[in-house]
DNA sequence: CTATAACTCTCAA
DNA sequence: CTAACGTTGAGAGTTATAG
């Protein structure tokens, strides 16, 4: 089996740059939601050394210095981008996995070996002309094997040029490659795993892959003796080209400033069910369960700390946003506690199942508002999220997050295209 | 006791 | 100007609970 795996380079950065030329070359940051954090860097930003998920708040001097653009996330765009690359790179394998919103999978069985380098600089030559996008190819014989290439065609290393083949590098470079890598740079090795490893003398990819699988299993655990087979070329993870269903759907977020009423609460935790819901009907899914959770800010040691959350149980699986606001909001009223600062609220949708096969509930009373609900996902579809809403929702919303450095919907909405004036 | 639910920890992007 | 630290999803392993 011969896999590729392609990846964006600073893919919310490079989306950004794509409509805002003037980006290109400059240091660039995007911003987590509600301003909080670094999620993506510009290969300017990491030469300055700034490491991803640093507080924005702290880089304030570093970034006048050097001149640092930052952006907020602008997820709508960068979903919109990643649907177009997908499609692209979907060109390339009639077998493909889409793993991240920048990343995804292609079975190259059958597709000869010798070729497989120009292949991988074909995918990078069209992504980068149809969308301005840059991307990097890894191409192995396994999964976890992939993505290390991948690693090494992003770090130019082993003379790759954004596209690396293990399969065209021979067992002794590779191991020599391997020696050079830290060993938390393989798939599924984070940072607990490395630290435990490293106090073995497996610091190093190499290391890992020269170790003993019973050891690993014994010491470690079922999914590091798998990524050690997939180390030595022995396939454990396949393609899964279907998605499957999701097991549950969340949608929380951090507020724009403290929240401490319970109304404001109410209000975030029915905007959250309503996203959350929507995502629910676009996949046909019903909920069994909703999960609602608050709390404080963590990273405030000092103030008063409180975290609760509650799952309600529902009579029967719906998906109306109304029947799951007013389960959510009767598990709100329980937990909520007054005299707190309220950082987050949160929602989730478990105990998924397919819609069209109900577990019918005999003493069922209600009915779901189905006309009600594919009609504001209609409209809502058309003018925007929110556009038709819950008046649980709330209409002010102050609790929202903070968004100060958004880019246009440039692909997604046509208020955000610059116009050209005449005369 | 076992089977499962519920929860915690880890990892990923 | 202030003050300010993400979100979503999955799997494995452990603990609590029901029968």
């Amino acid at each position: 089996m011969t896999i590729a795996l392609i990846d964006g380079n600073n893919f919310y950065v490079s989306c950004e740059r794509v409509f805002n030329p003037r980006l290109e070359g400059r240091p660039v940051v995007v911003l987590s939601n509600n301003d909080g954090c670094v999620v993506a860097r510009s290969a300017e930003v990491k030469a300055l050394g700034i490491k991803i998920g640093t507080p924005w708040f702290q880089l304030r001097d570093l970034a006048r210095q050097h001149g640092i653009v930052a952006q907020s996330s602008n997820y709508a765009l960068y979903a919109d981008m990643s649907n177009r690359l997908m499609a692209v790179l979907g060109q390339f394998s009639p077998d493909q996995e889409l793993y991240s919103i920048d990343e995804c999978f292609l079975g190259l069985a059958g597709f000869g070996h010798r070729d497989l380098v120009n292949y991988g600089q074909a995918m990078r030559r069209r992504v980068r002309q149809w969308l301005g996008l840059p991307v990097c190819v890894g191409i192995a014989a396994t999964k976890t094997l992939a993505k290390l290439a991948n690693h090494c065609a992003k770090k130019n290393l082993a003379g790759a040029d954004g596209v690396c083949d293990f399969g065209r590098i021979d067992a002794a470079e590779l191991s020599r490659l391997f020696s050079a890598i830290a060993v938390g740079e393989i798939w599924g090795v984070g940072s607990r795993l490395s630290r435990q490893l490293a106090e073995r003398g497996i610091a190093s990819v190499e290391a890992l892959r020269q170790a003993d699988a019973r050891i690993l299993r014994r010491e470690f655990s079922v999914v590091l003796e798998r990524t050690l087979a997939e180390l030595n070329g022995i396939s454990c993870v396949t393609l899964d080209e279907a998605a499957p269903n999701r097991q549950q759907i969340i949608s929380s977020r951090s507020f724009g400033s403290y929240v401490h009423a319970l109304e404001p609460l109410q209000e975030a935790v029915a905007s959250y069910i309503a996203i959350a819901a929507e995502k629910l009907r676009s996949r046909g899914l019903l909920a069994g369960m909703v999960q609602v959770t608050i709390r404080t800010n963590p990273h405030q040691a000092d103030s008063p700390q409180y975290q609760r959350g509650l799952t309600i149980p529902l009579s029967q699986a719906s998906d109306d946003t109304l029947r799951l606001t007013r389960a959510a909001l009767w598990g709100l009223k329980r937990i909520y506690r007054p005299g707190f600062a309220y950082q987050k609220a949160g929602v989730a949708l478990l105990n998924l199942s397919v819609a069209g096969t109900p577990q019918l509930d005999l003493f069922a009373q209600a009915r779901d508002n189905t006309r009600l609900m594919q009609t504001m996902d209609r409209i809502n579809g058309i003018w925007g999220r929110g556009t038709l809403r819950s008046a649980a929702e709330g209409v002010q919303q102050e609790w929202r997050m903070r968004r100060e450095r958004i880019s246009p919907g440039y692909t997604t909405c046509w208020a955000g295209l610059p116009v050209a004036r005449a005369g």
